[in-house]
DNA sequence: CAGAATCCATTCCGATACTG
DNA sequence: CAGTATCGGAATGGATTCTG
């Protein structure tokens, strides 16, 4: 994160123009390029995607996704529940019962962002064997090398 | 990236499904699911992204890949090319002339990623003046809570 | 239950120096 | 030019403890 200093990259250049975004030359919207990356951060969070994933099947609370996601800590879920939170994919609501009650959801925003997401979950399940090949092939170059 | 060790997120499993692959209840098919991480993780690395993307205008030699992309160190790059490279999204081809010579592209695999990682910029573009308000509201809350 | 706070091992990554 | 190798600071994240 800190300051992205964004790049010349001609895609995303073209994109930005599309959504009427000024790019000065030597620089493809330095600033929608570093928000552009704080969403692809959060894609790439490890986490951000399983969460979103629990949560496109309904409101949970706290403690089911951290049971329904293998792994992550407590901590994790928190923060990456935070972040969420703050970019306004998911929506906390706290009920005021004993003991305490937290349901977490996706927003209208959460929603339209899962398809783009998972447009490429569904991209990386349709190449797994094909990416498993190359590297088996790439790591056996390097150990034959010898 | 260690033993993600999956979950049983719903819309994953129904994916994988779709795909054939088999799960076993409790787990949303775990071998598949950390090679899904693991391209998740490469779309969320900050560089590979805007290395793919100054790929899709063709052709790059290393060097101009290094100044094209700004920011970014000549160790990060050359890690991350190996990592495209291994996973066969980008071809790596030496010119055996002096001073050396190597261009970098994107395979035909790699050119099937970049349409799904485009949406997703694409997504990001669309919502960063929501995002970004989300994100003034949430922070304003946190500071005047005080 | 849902979290905040602290501690600490691990990993990441930029800077630098060296090489074919 | 296109790397590789090494070092050290910074950030990441798990485990643990404490709280309303």
């Amino acid at each position: 994160m800190t300051t992205t200093p964004s790049t010349d990259v001609p895609v995303v250049r073209e994109l930005a123009q599309r959504h009427g975004i000024p790019v000065d030359r030597g620089c493809a919207a330095a600033e929608a390029t570093s928000e552009v990356r704080s969403v692809l951060d959060r894609v790439g969070d490890k986490w951000s995607v399983l969460i979103l994933g629990m949560l496109s099947g309904g409101p949970q609370r706290f403690t089911e996704l951290l049971h329904g996601i293998d792994g992550i800590s407590q901590r994790m879920l928190t923060l990456n529940l935070r972040q969420l939170e703050r970019d306004g994919l998911v929506s906390r609501t706290v009920h005021a019962v004993v003991p305490p009650r937290v349901d977490y959801a996706l927003t209208d925003l959460g929603a339209t962002l899962l398809p783009p997401v998972l447009a490429l979950v569904e991209w990386a399940l349709e190449n797994t064997t094909t990416i498993r090949d190359h590297r088996d092939r790439f790591d056996a170059r390097g150990t034959a090398a010898g």
